[in-house]
DNA sequence: TTGAAAGCGGTACCAG
DNA sequence: CTGGTACCGCTTTCAA
């Protein structure tokens, strides 16, 4: 643990005051050359590094927001991510970026040391809104896809029943009866379950055709093989994400079987598959910047965005696949 | 600009001292009950939340890093993003993330801004060492895929030869002999061009057949579709990155023509298409491992890496595609 | 249990 | 052109 290297050192080295160090280091004009040249040589000679902690006090014009991510190696994410780094760039903020690999206990030890180093918090968390609170220090904290109630809280909404409901009627209308889904593989059945539900109950067909997926590709083809197996009448699938559509995609041609498919997300990655894929799509770039937007009123003070400005709306992306 | 509220307003707000505040915020136990509660409500009362330029400056024992990357959207980066954002984990540290979009001017604004915000730097620049030099305030930088020579830098070589030669070998004894190659499209040849000449020219095989691509699915696509017009009797490629093989497998599979391809990278991303795409696979966790166990070499003042052991080799990655 | 005082490492504003 | 001094906001002794 090499003690650290202050100005005060570079200026004794030099032998000269701490004042003409700083004046030497940031470029300000009263200073004579070689004074300015010699303090330089010093510093370099110690290895000085200005502390940004003391530099931070004395001019605090910078915030940094932290981001929280589940994965960073799934698309959706990076998509969100990115959109949330344009954001944050344009108003001149930095983006600390947490990968917390879906875990509660990472989401806990995630937040434990962002407080000290962020002005406000934006992502995916798992976490209980109780859990939130005390380990947020206070500061403003913008939830992706998911309720909220303390005040200090907000929440972009994922509204996706609409766009559900478009694919469906898109199936239906291309003379599908037995639609199948794809949902995830935890206990309880996704919102994008209850959103398919109801479209398929509305034109009076049943959406008992259902299997889990694991998240990925290979999980996608899986579910997609026990499905068929299970409901061999099956013409059209509707899954939880894109990733696991490509796989239920993939594993429906090596079969030499004619399906339809329709995913979630959006995902650019969806244009590169052939077919390319029909998806249920949110506008990525937009949850991206409405969350750092909503971040930045918050630490203002500024009259939040709320109600309808602040959901982000599901719409049909006709491809190739359905 | 609302005036930051600082520890003394609440101290004052609940009638305590500001030491009380700290112990009280703090969890410290030398404090009464009910006075710490008292403090806690002003602190809630009046939105305070403590500076983290102060708290670090008095237990600075938080190290962050910059990452720096052209383009999160694609997937190469994101990898190496990962893997470094695990590394850092593994040693407490922050990941300061940040896209330049590939751009020059936006490496220079986000060096001007990054000096006071962390410890070291590590990623991908086009900047000239000068600038870099003068732009990073002294503190360590690791480039990635890039020489360097001021000793302040180190560097991550991509040594890609053996791969690349493993990849035309391969292409040869399949028979295959008028073999193409999509480059980037800039106006020099790339290190990659330059590894696939030196292995064709091994074999007394011409490389002459090159065209250059947009580094996306449709340039990919496009420079196949030219490549071809142009040299007709191909039978196999090897492209600069994934990306561009991915399009090109796509233009090759719609013209129904039967061309091996190889790319370059290793992305996940080549599972997903069909056929699996075959590729000079770089190890992106081992980059961005390495990159930050170099940088905090550097930070510490221990002997860097050095040599053979900040390099990482390409190797050929079998799948479908060739 | 609480408060006063002394820094942490810089920068800004004086005076010299 | 240079140095002294006063903070920035917080935590850590050390007294009271």
């Amino acid at each position: 643990m090499s003690q650290r290297i202050t100005i005060n050192d570079v200026a004794s080295a030099a032998g000269v005051s701490r004042q003409t160090v700083s004046r030497a280091l940031n470029d300000k004009g009263e200073i004579d050359g070689d004074t300015k040249q010699r303090v330089l040589d010093a510093a370099k000679e110690l290895g000085y590094r200005p502390s940004r902690f003391a530099r931070g006090l004395v001019r605090p014009d910078t915030t940094s927001i932290g981001l929280v991510i589940p994965d960073l190696l799934n698309p959706f994410f990076t998509e969100v991510a990115a959109a949330a780094l344009e954001a944050a760039r344009a108003k001149g903020w930095h983006v600390v970026v947490y990968d917390t690999a879906d875990s509660v206990d990472e989401e806990l030890s995630t937040l434990q040391v962002i407080g000290s180093q962020v002005d406000a918090v934006v992502g995916y968390f798992n976490l209980s809104e109780t859990q939130l609170d005390q380990h947020t220090h206070g500061i403003p904290v913008v939830l992706i896809g998911r309720e909220h109630h303390a005040t200090r809280f907000s929440s972009i909404r994922i509204e996706g029943a609409q766009g559900v409901r478009s694919a469906v009627d898109h199936l239906v209308a291309a003379g599908h009866r037995r639609i199948g889904m794809l949902d995830h593989a935890h206990a309880e059945p996704s919102d994008k379950h209850q959103w398919f539900c109801d479209a398929m109950n509305a034109h009076g067909l049943s959406p008992d055709k259902v299997a889990g997926a694991v998240q990925s590709v290979d999980g996608g083809a899986d579910a997609l093989t026990r499905l068929l197996k299970a409901q061999p009448d099956v013409t059209a699938i509707f899954t939880f994400n894109d990733i696991i559509a490509i796989g239920a995609l993939r594993a429906a041609r090596r079969s030499g079987r004619d399906l339809a498919v329709i995913g979630f997300d959006g995902l650019q990655l969806g244009t590169v598959v052939d077919p390319a894929l029909t998806t249920v799509a949110l506008d990525t770039r937009k949850i991206g910047a409405l969350a750092v937007e909503q971040a930045a009123r918050l630490m203002a003070g500024d009259e939040p965005l709320s109600g309808e400005d602040l959901v982000v709306q599901a719409v049909l992306l006709l491809r190739e696949s359905a």
